[in-house]
DNA sequence: TGGGTTTTGATGGGATAGCATGGTTAATAA
DNA sequence: TTATTAACCATGCTATCCCATCAAAACCCA
């Protein structure tokens, strides 16, 4: 598969271990190692994660700015230093660091959804009231799905 | 690994001593050998660390500047002259020197930062200050991330 | 189409190796 | 020597690996 779509509801174990839904994993390999990427979504209660391509499209976000540029060390410290690189075992499954769950506030389970170029992981409770509030948006936005916008991938 | 991502919160014992994360150690392997730049940050109270790669990309800014100019000259007895070469031992731990400490403000713990090209040593009060403002700042300028919106979901 | 079989994926627990950290000894310089 | 720094062990913790179990979906063959 090319991207991440669809939902899933998992455990988190008593080490903080998370299955990564075995079809999120297959579109992590084909762009590369299993590596996993994953920092707090800005300005919500989740994480974003994604591979190489997620993360590479930070790094030129970053790079594009100047060196030693008070703007391009501050997003780093915030987008490279919260980011961590989670290495998926051998039976699929990733340990979510202590800060990454706090921040998103996950305690036994854990919502992982599919937004295309990444996916995201919720507490599901906070999940259900994010889709509750979306559903009536999508509504609102549907409009926009008839014309094309620039810089859509 | 490619970058340095992620941050660690390590102890600083008796005679300056700290452990490099290990995943940064393999980031500096990858680069060559086992050296660790460091100097303290321009324009903040901490120390900016990374290896060969990061002191080539000083070295061609420098070199960018007009000869003899005062900036090429004052930029390069900050960058250059208060460079310390710190070898990692064999346990993977470096020895901060006294002024770089002190120009950092660090005591007995140290905070140690990914910024993706290179990594940053910060006193950790004086970073919890710092990670509040970046905070605030992703939160201003997230219309730069494009695509990445609060209502993505 | 239905029932049985096989494969795949999620989850739990225990063994193991890697890492951060403290301390001790050896080497070097003043 | 005496002070300082670098190499060498030693330990406890945590993450990583491996194996076992269980549920569910896919498969196959009447």
């Amino acid at each position: 598969m090319e991207r991440f779509v669809s939902s899933f509801r998992n455990k988190v174990d008593g080490k903080g271990r998370v299955s990564v839904p075995a079809v999120f994993r297959s579109v992590l390999a084909r762009q590369g190692h299993s590596v996993l990427y994953a920092y707090p979504s800005p300005g919500a209660p989740a994480l974003d994660c994604g591979g190489e391509r997620l993360i590479g499209e930070v790094s030129a976000l970053l790079e594009g700015l100047p060196p030693y540029s008070d703007e391009r060390d501050l997003l780093s410290v915030e987008l490279f230093g919260r980011c961590e690189e989670l290495k998926v075992d051998g039976d699929g499954r990733i340990v979510l660091p202590d800060d990454l769950r706090t921040h998103a506030g996950i305690e036994s389970e854990a919502v992982m959804v599919g937004l295309g170029h990444k996916f995201q992981i919720w507490e599901p409770g906070r999940f259900e009231a994010r889709r509750a509030e979306s559903v009536k948006r999508v509504g609102e936005l549907r409009s926009l799905l008839g014309r094309e916008r620039p810089g859509d991938a």
